[in-house]
DNA sequence: CAGTGAGCGAGCTTCCGCTTGACTT
């Protein structure tokens, strides 16, 4: 009997599938795409209406063999690829590569792998839509010759082999480094605060007392202006007024508010949450999810996928994960826990596909305690994340009661102020109970705080005051994960692209972390501003959005894909050739001088691809130096420098510390040193894991100094466990 | 696991988006 043929895209969900449909279909997956442009040449026949020379790669020739094979002896080929531009496209090579005949195959489209789900897209196939193909052969040749026509040119321009720009890529390096020079723009703004630690009078207990709080001073009675206060001299000025005062309570406004539980996650937002809780970088995040999706062995059950696709832009659920969720609620909760209308998100991100679910666990009652010993500590920390903010997005609000206290000051001098207290408290949990969304700024929380009952004209004693300084902040600069958000929320890159994007801005050299802070380089700094002088129309962090629009248009059949190609390419030839021609050929300075000949240091690459600086004067003078960053800490053995160092040597070059004075001294350590000498011994003191700092000559290991950690902006906000 | 590095100076990568294993030093 001939079997139908049903082709997805994830071995994962042929799986699924397979079992959904039962014995009577073949199911198989392409692995993503199976046609492409090849990979050495540009592939686009520009002058013959940019029509695209497709390739199969050697690694996917025995796939598209089988694949052809089957469909011989199939009746019906259903194409199930995902229901989305790329995955349209993926079922439009496939035929073309296996060549399947037409007249056999059928498209099918779900968005959820429920039984149901599944029966119904079989229920109602259709035809591909060749207009939406369109639309991705439309983006894929725009790519390909933004790319392979940017990235030699940028290479020519610097004399630095390798370079690459590319639609996405620099985009994203343009965000780290408008970023940096706001940093770098910022000058900080001293301002200074005054707090007055109350307690009603009568009230037993000293400062420690839980009945005392802290105000501050907010404005003069009568002005609607809060006060500033600049410096230390005006700060003393007001505090020295105060002395003596009375306070009384002016006012007590009491305001409930209700809290709504995050949305499921989806790929970004799985990666910040990720890094805020448990600092897991954007490759790693999704390497864990993918093993968590793939399945994992549980006793008696045998292999079981536990989350949904980990590559979405969609929140939206199954209806039957919702209910199960809502019996899971009821059961560990309570029934007040369970809001009567079930919840559902529709936050739109910018050209959103929605072609698979949120991400959440598979089954609601697959609880991570029952998984513990089944997981290894990453997938379980990962699958806990994703089992409880899905849970969490299920259950009820929580209630809080935020409270502003007013309170008069009269100064001896009559003058009246405002002093002003604020503070909440939790009046019932709701999904507050399971999970809470961390945060990326730390703005100090005074509404977390409890304060005491106080009434209108209750008089207060002044327990102490305390003029404190503070000062502006720059905005912080990206980790990975917020910026994945910031491309996300311009609508550049997809989710099975974000962890691709970070990691390439920093192999390229363009970007570096540190400590998880993206910062630019010298090197993308100037290739970032080479791309924004001369290339507008790519540079322009809204080009992927008006693009969207337009393979919108080429989706609708309102356009043909190559006159769309056509109008575009005319304007960024233009850019090209003029920046072929005028563009200079620029070195990349270092700010640095040449103490042979006083001229200026630039930047090169040698052919073993690192780094060094060369005087700008070659080959005159033939001066270079490696480009070594110092450690500010000095050798244990001659006094020379420590510097960061990379070994030559194996493909993953580690990095190690090493003196200036080599070869004359040749002290290294691999660990990172740190400045403060062992109290001990006064040795040499390095890094030991993240958070211990041990000794290299006795045994002695201490915290890590707590000025290391203050810099992180980033502060969790504690979950509580149910 | 331990040792790791000092002299480099224009050639053939490079794009984005969809998916997993395939490799050994």
């Amino acid at each position: 009997m001939t079997k139908e043929l049903v082709i997805v895209e994830s071995p994962t969900k042929a799986r699924t599938i397979g079992r959904i449909l039962g014995s009577g279909h073949t199911v198989i997956a392409s692995l993503g795409h199976v046609r492409d442009l090849p990979k050495t040449r540009i592939g686009v026949d520009i002058k013959n209406d940019f029509s695209p020379e497709y390739v199969i790669p050697q690694d996917k020739r025995a796939l598209v063999k089988e694949i052809k094979e089957l469909a011989q002896d199939a009746s019906t080929v259903y194409l199930a690829t995902d229901p989305d531009r790329e995955g349209e496209a993926i079922s439009w090579h496939l035929i073309e590569a296996a060549g399947v005949d037409p007249k056999i195959v059928q498209r099918v489209v779900f968005h959820e792998i429920t039984e149901s789900a599944v029966k119904e897209a079989f229920e109602h196939p259709r035809a591909l839509d060749m207009d939406l193909v369109d639309a991705q052969q439309a983006r894929r040749v725009l790519d390909r010759l933004v790319g392979y026509e940017l990235s030699p040119l940028v290479s020519k321009k610097l004399r630095w082999w390798g370079l690459s720009a590319g639609r996405v890529q620099s985009a994203a390096l343009r965000i780290v480094v408008d970023r940096e020079r706001e940093v770098e723009a910022f000058i900080p703004v001293e301002h200074w605060s005054i707090g007055a630690l109350l307690q009603k009078e009568g009230a037993t207990g000293g400062k420690k007392a839980n009945n005392s709080f802290t105000s501050h001073l907010h404005s003069k009675v009568g002005d609607k202006q809060a006060l500033n206060i600049p410096d230390e001299a005006s700060a003393k000025k007001l505090n020295d007024g105060l002395e003596g005062a009375t306070f009384a309570v002016e006012k007590v406004q009491v305001r409930g508010v209700k809290q709504r539980p995050s949305a499921p996650f989806i790929t970004s937002t799985l990666q910040q949450e990720a890094w805020r809780k448990l600092r897991y970088g954007a490759r790693k995040t999704m390497s864990v999810a993918q093993q968590l999706y793939e399945g994992v062995t549980l006793g008696d059950q045998g292999s079981v996928g536990l989350i949904t696709y980990m590559r979405t832009d969609s929140t939206n659920v199954a209806a039957s994960a919702v209910q199960e969720a809502r019996v899971h609620i009821k059961k560990a909760f309570g029934a007040d826990y369970v809001p009567a209308q079930t919840r559902t998100y529709s936050r739109k991100v910018k050209g959103a596909q929605e072609a698979h679910e949120a991400i959440r666990p598979s089954s609601a009652l697959r609880t991570p305690d029952r998984l513990r010993t089944f997981l290894n500590a990453e997938q379980h920390r990962l699958y806990d994340l994703i089992w409880k903010r899905f849970v969490a997005s299920q259950m009820a609000d929580a209630q809080v009661d935020r409270t502003t206290i007013d309170i008069h000051a009269t100064a001896k001098s009559k003058q009246a102020y405002l002093f002003r207290a604020t503070g909440s408290v939790l009046k019932f949990p709701g999904f507050r109970a399971l999970y809470l969304e961390g945060q990326d700024d730390s703005d100090e929380d005074e509404a977390a705080k409890l304060l005491p009952t106080v009434a209108a004209g209750d008089a207060l004693k002044n327990l102490g005051l305390e003029s404190k300084q503070h000062f502006t902040e720059p905005p912080p600069r990206y980790s990975e994960a917020s910026l994945v958000r910031s491309l996300e929320d311009k609508g550049i890159g997809r989710p099975s692209t974000y962890a691709a994007i970070v990691s390439t801005i920093q192999d390229r050299g363009y970007v570096q972390a540190d400590r998880g802070r993206l910062t630019p380089t010298l090197l993308g700094k100037v290739v970032s501003d080479m791309l924004s002088s001369h290339f507008k129309q790519i540079s322009d962090l809204n080009f992927t959005a008006k693009l969207e629009d337009e393979l919108d248009e080429v989706a609708q059949g309102d356009r043909s894909w190559r006159e769309m190609l056509s109008t575009f390419y005319g304007l960024f030839s233009t850019s090209i050739q003029e920046a072929t021609e005028n563009m200079p050929r620029q070195d990349i300075p270092t700010g640095e001088t040449c103490e042979l000949c006083g001229k200026p240091m630039n930047l090169k690459k040698n052919r073993w691809g690192s780094t060094f600086l060369s005087c700008s004067g070659f080959p005159e003078c033939r001066n270079a130096k490696s480009t070594q960053v110092k450690t500010g800490v000095s050798c244990p053995d001659c006094g020379g420098d420590l510097m960061e160092r990379k070994a030559k040597k194996g493909k993953r070059r580690s990095t190690f510390y090493g003196c200036s004075n080599y070869p004359t001294c040749n002290f290294a350590v691999n660990q990172k040193p740190v400045p403060e000498p062992c109290p001990e011994c006064s040795g040499l003191m390095v890094q030991r894991g993240r958070i211990t700092a041990k000794c290299t000559k006795c045994a002695y290991s201490e915290p890590l100094g707590s000025s290391e950690q203050s810099q992180g902006e980033e502060q969790e906000a504690e979950a509580v466990e149910a």
